[in-house]
DNA sequence: GTGACTGCAAACGCTTTGCAATTGA
DNA sequence: TCAATTGCAAAGCGTTTGCAGTCAC
């Protein structure tokens, strides 16, 4: 089922400014700041407020539409949920990221579990270092 | 050595503001906010201003005197690097944070390593999740 | 004495909000 | 029709910065 189809039977309307962000996300192939859904929008639909990019990314994050990840820095990224968990490895000397699949967290994931009786959401994670063209 | 003998040999004046701040950190058994360190600081030394906190925390970021990390909200937090490098579980329904050593780290630091050739700087960790009494 | 440091005030970048006007169902 | 949604402008929040005065060494 797609994001429309969600909206509405969770009782949102379809506005061409949600229907463009959605297209946007779904087109995006990384993750993507408010700033950019926000130029591409406009691009082919001027003059959309960027609280309203704001506003729809509470709405699809609300309904697991797309998933929201704090890479570090100050501002935060988005992703169409469809494309899957990623997680993202970022050299700090390059800036390089590298996608790195869930089923890595594996062996942490029991670990927490286990031995602290949390549950993780390895969702939205992020880690730091040097990749290996930066040794 | 102390953080003030740090600061003197690279250069740095040890000033009331910069001695108070060094002892809040010192003092604080969890990570802590610029924000608490500015409200703790002026309980002892009025009109410390915040950028003051700000400016002596990159200092001692720069000299390794303390860890910086960040726990997915939109502000920053800080502990003494003497305190040991440690991770949070954060619990995304009561608040709960949990620290866990970075012990439990090894398994993926080695999936990190082997397969991705990435050397994970694992010291600003925090996870989230829910934990043992939200369940 | 002198350069490092501080307080102040203003600006920053990203995000959120109140409100009146608009629009999808 | 009429509540949901939008644009606008302003504010919020943590953080950074330029500058003139002050202070550690």
């Amino acid at each position: 089922m797609g994001c429309r189809e969600v909206l509405k039977q969770n009782g949102y309307r379809i506005t061409p400014q949600r229907s463009l962000i959605v297209d946007v996300l779904h087109d995006a192939e990384k993750h993507i700041t408010p700033e950019e859904i926000h130029k591409q929008v406009s691009a082919r639909f001027p003059e959309v407020n960027k609280s309203t990019i704001y506003r729809t990314l509470e709405v699809l994050k609300k309904l697991d539409l797309v998933d929201e990840t704090d890479l570090g820095g100050n501002k935060l990224y988005y992703h169409h949920a469809e494309h899957g968990h990623h997680h993202h490895l970022i050299c700090q000397n390059c800036g390089r990221t590298i996608e790195i699949e869930e089923e890595a967290f594996a062996p942490l994931k029991k670990i927490l579990v286990t031995r602290y009786g949390f549950d993780p959401d390895i969702r939205h994670l992020a880690i730091f270092g040097r990749c290996v063209n930066c040794d």
